[in-house]
DNA sequence: GGAACAAGACACCATATGGTGTCGCATTCG
DNA sequence: CGAATGCGACACCATATGGTGTCTTGTTCC
């Protein structure tokens, strides 16, 4: 079982949840033709946001009806949630960061 | 300049955000020393971080300084919170989940 | 000054990842 | 029925990734 952030890292996958979002449920040619990479690299996509329980498919005659789950992410935005209080720091550290360009 | 999305998907990487978060900065080799990974692994992994700007750098004699600074987490704060509504929808999609469990 | 330590840089390796093309099996449609 | 479509399953490939060990430089400390 794939973990949610790393199904999130991939950019393509990003925009295949947001298409899934702006829809209700599409087949996978109609999102393949939305991309500029092939129908096998997508249908791997899926693969993988499927295995990440963020996407479910359900078989209506000859092609795959993908639909949104976005309940997994869910994990991320708690983990992310827990550093809330850092962004208060934000312009201190700006500051650390800049030191660090001139060190680099 | 890399991604932050890919610098979190990493778990190791995510605790050593978390470790970062707990005390105000840490030399590397104390660091590695709360892991199971190598003194370079954790090494190459705070590059990552760095890259991304979740972590500063402060030279301090013979030891390197790293520090948290949370603020890029903010992005993907943002991109995960536009999708808070589809979470009311977790029990419809919890059943077609299992539904798509028995299919495969 | 010389030993010991911290950490970056580099070479290297196994495996994961993102992409391709092709094949085969259902399913639809003329 | 037969052609065409949708898509999963492979086989394959280039590169990214996460890990290792070694070397070197800089810093501390006796």
């Amino acid at each position: 079982m794939g973990d949610v952030y790393g199904a999130v890292a991939d950019p393509t996958r990003r925009q295949l949840i947001r298409l899934l979002a702006e829809t209700y449920e599409l087949p996978l040619h109609e999102m393949t033709s939305r991309f500029p990479v092939g129908r096998t690299a997508v249908s791997k996509h899926l693969a993988i946001l499927r295995s990440a329980g963020l996407v479910t498919v359900r078989k209506s005659g000859r092609e795959s009806r993908y639909h949104l789950n976005a309940a997994p992410l869910r994990e991320i935005q708690e983990w992310v949630s827990f550093y809330d209080r850092f962004w208060t720091e934000q312009i201190t550290n700006l500051k650390n960061l800049l030191e660090d360009e001139e060190n680099t």
